[in-house]
DNA sequence: TCGCAAAAATGACCACGGTCAATATTTATT
DNA sequence: AATAAATATTGACCGTGGTCATTTTTGCGA
């Protein structure tokens, strides 16, 4: 959990990480077992809860590191010249986010949102996610009267909400890119149309 | 928990449900456990099972009827003059999906976001929460450019947006009505300022 | 009122996340 | 090298949600 001094330390969590990441790509994160990480790893279960809190703070490095790396690709993206542009750079991202029921309900516990005392790979990577986003909506065709920080939150507001409607049973019909782009035409452009 | 036919079926319900809110009200909805709710009431365990999907179903439906009775208050004001106004309105409400971290997961879950085969009560009360808001946003001097559904489903956004900081450890001393108004200026306000 | 089929209730049992006192291993000290 | 202190590992055990074959109760037709 803290600083690791001794090698065997390290040694041990990679190898519940490699076991955890095979389990998970031969099945989904939904249908990780501890014991069956544990039974991979070669370790004892009291092993696991020694170097993660609990199986969530596993769950947490492990989306965490995914959504990192899709972050990164959004990153290079170009400032977005519209909405729809917004929507398709967002898309690897959202895509992870709704790959899973499972995956969506731990980033909505793990996220901006946090909710823990320390902060986690996922709730870390949600303000990487809002100071990244920020300059780029800046430097955007949209409204200019408002803190792009909090541009930024609302996009991620809208994202969890459009996701939680899209895993919704009253909703799941509903394409999530155009409710994704409605939401946004909303809140980046302004109302006459004018692009400053 | 489909039509019941037997009244014993509906006596067996009412004493699983009586015992459950008797359980809350002197723990709280994370400390409630199956096994007591069906001690005090009296059954077995696998009563409870056949009356309640699961543990979740039962607090979907608690959590529920609380929701809408407070969402009944929120039917029952005029609307809203000002954002100020409906961050008040919306108070009682707001407080009780933070009354409880556990409570304010099973909300997340089961809302808008309801994501479950079958809609639920809380999913149901979200519905409610959308058409009963709707109107009072056409009705307030917001932004008229935008179907009030919209608006209203921004507003649930931002809701969960701003409950989920205020429960994350980075961010917990910020005060939430003051982050929701600033939200709802940015969503419900024209940029000119004018109410037209 | 008897028998019988459908519905409801039972409780032993299981799955799985998580705990902790005991043990083993490593590192520091002399 | 011997010993002690710190750190890591172990696995039996527990709590709790959830299952299901079996038993009990109920409603109903003859």
């Amino acid at each position: 959990m803290t600083q690791p001094v001794q090698t065997r330390t390290l040694k041990t969590r990679a190898r519940l990480l490699e076991a955890a990441r095979e389990v998970i790509s031969e099945t989904s994160h939904g249908a990780l077992r501890v014991e069956e990480v544990v039974r991979r790893a070669g370790v004892a279960k009291g092993t696991f809860f020694a170097h993660f809190k609990d199986k969530d703070a596993l769950m947490d490095r492990l989306i965490g590191e995914r959504m990192d790396l899709l972050l990164s690709d959004l990153e290079a993206c170009p400032p977005p010249q519209s909405t729809a542009d917004l929507v398709r750079d967002l898309g690897p991202f959202v895509a992870f986010m709704r790959s899973e029921r499972y995956v969506f309900d731990v980033i909505l516990r793990y996220s901006g949102a946090a909710a823990r005392e320390e902060i986690g790979p996922i709730a870390a990577t949600f303000e990487r996610f809002i100071l990244l986003l920020a300059p780029k909506l800046a430097a955007a065709p949209f409204r200019k009267d408002a803190d792009p920080a909090m541009l930024a939150e609302g996009i991620q507001a809208f994202i969890f909400n459009a996701l939680g409607l899209s895993f919704c049973a009253l909703h799941s019909d509903d394409p999530l890119d155009g409710r994704l782009e409605a939401y946004f035409d909303l809140w980046l452009l302004p109302p006459g149309g004018a692009t400053a």
